[in-house]
Formats: C-alpha cells, structure tokens, sequence
DNA sequence: CGTACTTTGTTTAGTAGCGGCACAAACTCA
DNA sequence: TGAGTTTGTGCCGCTACTAAACAAAGTACG
C-alpha cells in the first residue's frame, strides 16, 4: 500500500463547525450513541463518526465500543457516547448569605468535588470571593484536574456590561460592587486557567435545569425562585439565557400580587418579593422566625413538618394564590413552555400543586397558555452547575480553540 | 482559449450560505455599498462580489458602478447595493374593524401599490380574508410582479401552531376562526405563488419597525402600541419575534396599572387595556365617541386639535401615567433596549415626551434601565410592512432554494 | 500634472468541511 | 447458516469559502 502523506490527515480534519453542537449534545445527554448524534446533527455517519473520534482525541468524551446489551433492536449494536469523566472540569462558585460553596464540574454537569465554606458575611466582597476561588483552587490541585475556566453564581442582579452587582441586599456588600472584575482578578491571581464568568444565581439556575434537569427540551423555560429573602426569575429562551440588554430582565419581585398588600422597600405594596418569600410565610404562619438558621430552612422545615397546622395551611394556600397570580402576569407576558420553581416556591408547588395550577390557569388570559406545565427543580445545587455552564460555553461553541489549539487572539 | 468547461462556473457556483445573511443586509439597509457588505459578513472581498452578483443574478438587487460622490473618502469609491426595485415582491394583506388593505411590498419595506378596501363588517373571515386576496391578486395582475409569497396582518392574537384568531372581538369574528388556515386557502385559491402567513398585526407592525423603521438596530425591542380599542404588544428579539411557545406572548393588554380602576372584561380592574385606549382617552377628556369615524381617530384628533384643552390635557397626563407603569413593568420583566409606541399611544408620547420617560424611569427598579429609549412607531402601515416582511422570510433565509432553484420538498 | 497612497474589485489557486457512495462489521431473526 | 438490518469507515468529489496577487479608480500632495 503505497499510501500517500495525506492519509495522514483522514480523522482530524474532518468535523469542526459540526463539533460544537455534537459536544452539546453528548454534554446535554441527547446524544448516547453515535447514530443518534447521526441525526440529530442531521450529518451523515461519515461525519459524525469523525467528529466524534475528534472529541474522543480532545479528552472530553469517550466511545465505548462496548458489547452493552442493544435490547430489542436489529442491526448493529451502537458504541455509546459518554462524557470523559476523567476530562477537564470548569470551576464554579456560589456566594450567599449563608457562606460560599466552591466545586468541581465536567462536561454532562457532573460535580466532581465540591467545598463548602462559611465565612461571616464580609462586607469586603473581594474577601469573599478571593475564599471561594481558594477553596476552589484546592481543589483543582487535590485533583489534579484541567481547568477550562471559572463561574460565579452571585446573589443579586447582574448589571451588563460592566458586571456590577446591582442589588446585593442580603449580602451586606455595596451596591454597584463589580464582582465580575473582582472575581476574574482573583482567579487570575490564584493561577486557575481560563476564563471567568458571573452571573446571577437564578439565571445560572435555570440555566441548569434547562440543560440537565426539569427543564431539558424546553424551548421557553420560565424559572422563579426565592433564595432566603426575596425572588428572582430567570428565562431560557432556545437554550441560551435571556437577560436583556442590561442584564436586568426577569427581575420580578417587585410584579404587583396583592394590591393591598405590605409595603415593599421598593415603594409599592404586596410585590412578589415581600408577598411570597420565606419571611412572607413564616409571618402569614404566625412564627416568629429565629436567627438561628436561615429563613428558607425554617419555612421548609414548617411547610414539611407541620403542613396540617392550620397557621401553615393558611400561609400555603395564601401564598400559593399571591405566587399564581404573578406567574399568571409572567405568563401573559412570556407565554413559556414551562415553568420551573425553586426554593421555597418549589415547596408551595409541592404541598399543593392542583391550587397552583389552577391559579395560574385561572388568572391566565387564554386557556392554553394557563395549561403551561409547572414542575419542580430537580437538580442539587443547580446554581453551581449553572456557573459551570458558563465556564463551559466557550468550549460548547468551538471546541478547538478554547481548548487551546488554535488561539482565538493570538 | 482552450477553455475547460469548467470556467462557466466561475460565478454563479459560490456565494450560497452568506446569500441569505448579504440579502438580508441590503434588504435593512445595513449594507450600501459592497465595502460594508464585506465588513457586515465578515467574508472576504472576493466572497461579498461573489455574492452580490448571485443576488443581482437573481433579480433582488442592482449593483450600481455609479460614479456617485464618495464625498470626502480617499481610494476607489464603492459601487452602491441596492434592491432592485423591479423585482419581485410580497402581498400584504392587512384586516381591522373598519375594513382591509393590500398591498405589494418589495425589498427594502417598499410599498409598490396598496388597494385600501372597505367592507361592512362582516361575521364571516372567510368573505373579508378572500375580499382582501382579489384586491391582492388585481394588483398582482396590474402590475405583473412576481410575487414571492402572501402575509397576512390579524387584529388579533394568532394562537401556534394552528393559526387560530383567539380574541378577534372588534371583528365579530367567531373566537377560534381557522385565519391563517383559510387565508392560505384563498391566496392558492387565487393563484397567488408562494407560501401564506398569518400574524398578530402589532407583531407584525414591530417586526417592520425593527427592520426598517424606529426600531432598526435595535437588540432586544419591546413595541406597544393601541388599535381601536384595546392594546397589543410585540417583542423583537435577536432580529427575530418572540411570539412564546403558543404563540400568545406579549398579550400586555391585561397588566393591571390602576387598581382602582376600570372593570375589565378579563375580570380584572384598571388594566392597560381599558386605562389607555382611545375610548379611555375620549371618556376621560368628556367627550362622547361618536359612531362616525374610527375612535382612534377621534381620539388623535381631538389631542392633535386641542391639546390645551383642560380636559384633553388631564386625559392625556393621566393615560400617561397609566402607561409608563405598564411599561415600567414591562422594562423590569423584559429590560429592552429600546421602545417603540404606536397608535394613541404614539400621540401620548408625542405630546408630553417627558413626562412619560420620567413615568418609566421612576417606577422601573434600576435607573439604568429605565432610562430605555421610548420612540414613536416612524413607517406608514407597518402591520402591512411587517405581513410582507412574513412572506419575504424564507427569501431571506436561502434565496436559492425559495426562488426556484434547488426545490426543498420535490 | 504626475506620482504616491488608499481603498475597492477581480482573478486564480488553494482548502476545510461536508455529502455520497460503496463496502465492511456486528448484531437479530428464522 | 444465511438473509436482513443497522452501524461504522474509507474514498472521492463538491461547495463555499480564504489567501494573495493584481488591477482599477479615486484622493493627496508635490
């Protein structure tokens, strides 16, 4: 065989816009053998398979030419795609009130290791956030993994495209703190490769869950959450986040609920904020919350210990209504595919889902848009897998040159 | 010149995947000259020629080597793109309360002939809709353009993906009416080439706008505007609308701005329907609408004739402030980057643009976000723009294979 | 008025990334 | 055991680009 030096070239030149989209989906679970990335790529299997052995050749994903059972089907079995679990991790980082948690994150939203820490609320958000990075930092060198970059989940709104913190409220931290820059600078200085990221913890929640939790295959994915005090909302829009251009979307705490309402600091009354977050419970319930632990805890510990006392009662079914009605509004305005609830608002849906349902239904304009599903968060710590998934974006988008080859600027 | 046969190829065999993206460019007036096409795609100059030739080979634009003033710019001045006017074009039809209006709309969002109609109101969609379709098709037929494809604009959500009119109530059309099913059936009834689409008319009229009007450049463009009697909403995103999941978002009409307000036929009280149409204008100015002309009309005239009126003054500062809290809600839900009003609401803004944007900024969260742009609607019958733009798409999207060649489904 | 410079358009020669096709491989079913 | 079905691979060629050199058409300036 008198081959030629080309044939040097048959594997890895082929397959490269294509191979953006295949790690997504390979990342995203759609994609568990090389036949169905076939089609979902809508390539042929020529193409495919060479995109795939690219992949494989970068350290993100495996094949497996396993024997595994094909049940029930003709034909040739198919090798399975599976992310490389021992490939390189994106940093992720959440700040809360409480304290920061700090983890390691592959391809397929996997934590690979995690550190929890808590620190007395700093107002100095550079000391907070240089303990995150640390503590992340640690754990790249315990592992002795690849970085291909870090993200911050921060608990407050997100201003573009300066990167400022805009509403730290619970987190004692100046308004207007550019966390962004002060991230970035403190992973730069701890010698963590790639880039860094920020964004806000609901945001990179829903993000999240769109891609490996409740809300995978959504096209409109609508997301509400309360952290310990106030909500915050988030929208997925064909699978990237929508946060306007300032970066303010979805800031619906302050949607009208209760015209009636209690005063909220933003001026109006009975806004979702003030009218559905764990304070609002435990007042409606008739407790005095403690300082002990944090609000959310307590009002979770009430709802799933005492749900047939009739203070806790009263509070869910007031809540649950107040909540629908703002869902309803979102709906109206949005008309999602679906929406998924986190934190205390997931314990509502929880506790009584037919009332939430119909609220919303109820309030909602056009019966079909009201028949919108509502589900649950199902994934731990999706605000942390979230930040990952902004580390890991750049990879997603072209595999090559964020890995190195190939430098974008050189 | 021994000549392979291959040299006739030389031309019409590249440009395919930027054809769409070039046409699309010129068709918004982004690209005047094939410098900026170049820039614009990020190609090469080789490739942007290519292309541009390909797209005058097709009859969408001219290419002038026009000797014209390149006023005060060094090195060889550009040819100018243009589209070609003689080309093909879309019918537009357009429905509302007081009667229909087609028209021929060429790249660009030029208007080449209307044939405004009245009928009598009538209870059938199908006499309106097939009505609107023979002045279509007269105008087809004086002219004797090609024709790439019919859209029509519906005073009236249009539910996805059936193509249902859902709250034609100033038609006295029957809820549910099969619009975009049974326009279709009259534009191939007709003999009319090409696809038919259905929209929601402020959709639409938003689309238009983004395109070629006060919303060009604009990312993420929020558009509201009054009809007769109630009030729709649009959202442009990325360049393209955001219709939700079934097609009902941005239905703003029910945002409650007066809680003491108006009832409702939603069931609610003081929502921006009932608080800042044109019969709200005219009821709390004192007057009486009158029958004769559409109440839009009397609404525009009398701000236009006596805007020192007591009356007419505090009807307009009221519907003011009715409005900017509905958009302030909007702004904190959906953080545009610009706004675009029209209909009476372009007469409010007209008259005291000050006290609106101050509305907007006081009652939105963040000051940066409200201090959006707010901008009157600037093209003449932009619904019936924004219907040719529906047709005009899958020319934009791959001109090769919506013009002829290349069939999709053979 | 001619020369240098700047910018735009064209020609030619590649090249990356894919599709098409034939064939090989690995299984099920009868 | 062989036919049928589905999956993976090697090879060829096409399409839509890029790169680079060249040509053209103007301005700036002596």
């Amino acid at each position: 065989m008198n081959g030629k030096a080309t044939t040097t070239r048959t594997r890895l030149d082929r397959g490269r816009s294509a191979l953006g989209p295949a790690l997504e989906l390979v990342h995203t679970g759609r994609a568990p053998t090389r036949a169905v990335l076939t089609a979902e790529l809508g390539v042929t299997r020529a193409t495919a398979g060479a995109v795939a052995a690219e992949l494989e050749a970068l350290g993100l994903i495996r094949v497996d030419s396993n024997p595994g059972a094909a049940a029930g089907s003709q034909g040739r079995p198919s090798h399975r795609l599976a992310v490389d679990e021992k490939g390189p991790v994106a940093l992720a980082a959440q700040v809360h009130a409480d304290g920061f948690r700090a983890a390691l994150v592959g391809l397929g939203g996997t934590i690979v290791a995690t550190a929890p820490g808590c620190v007395t609320v700093s107002a100095d958000p550079a000391q907070v956030l240089g303990a995150v990075v640390d503590a992340g930092a640690a754990l790249l060198r315990e592992t002795g993994r690849r970085c291909v970059g870090a993200g911050l989940a921060a608990p407050s709104a997100v201003a573009e495209p300066e990167g400022t913190a805009l509403n730290p409220l619970h987190l004692a931290w100046p308004a207007g703190a550019p966390v962004r820059e002060i991230f970035a600078e403190r992973v730069r200085a701890a010698g963590i490769e790639g880039p860094a990221f920020t964004g806000n913890d609901v945001n990179l929640a829903a993000l999240a869950e769109h891609r490996h939790g409740a809300g995978r295959g959504a096209r409109d994915l609508l997301c509400v959450a309360t952290g310990h005090r106030g909500v915050g909302g988030a929208l997925v829009l064909d699978g990237r986040l929508h946060t306007g251009s300032a970066g303010l979307a979805l800031e619906v705490g302050h949607l009208t609920v209760n015209p009636e309402g209690r005063p909220c600091h933003c001026g109006s009354r009975g806004c979702l904020d003030v009218e559905t977050d764990p304070l609002a419970f435990l007042t409606v319930a008739g407790r005095d919350p403690g300082p002990e632990v944090s609000l959310l805890q307590q009002a979770r510990d009430l709802l799933r210990t005492s749900p047939d006392d009739p203070g806790v009662r009263a509070a869910t079914e007031e809540l649950i209504d107040r909540l629908g009605l703002g869902l309803a509004g979102l709906v109206n305005i949005l008309n999602p595919d679906r929406i998924i609830l986190g934190g205390l608002h997931r314990e509502l849906l929880h506790a009584d889902p037919e009332r939430l349902r119909a609220v919303v239904a109820d309030r909602s304009l056009w019966g079909r848009s009201g028949g919108v599903p509502i589900l649950p968060c199902t994934l731990d710590h999706n605000s942390l897998v979230g930040a990952a998934e902004l580390a890991w974006q750049p990879v997603l988008d072209d595999p090559l040159s964020a890995l190195g080859r190939e430098p974008a600027t050189p």
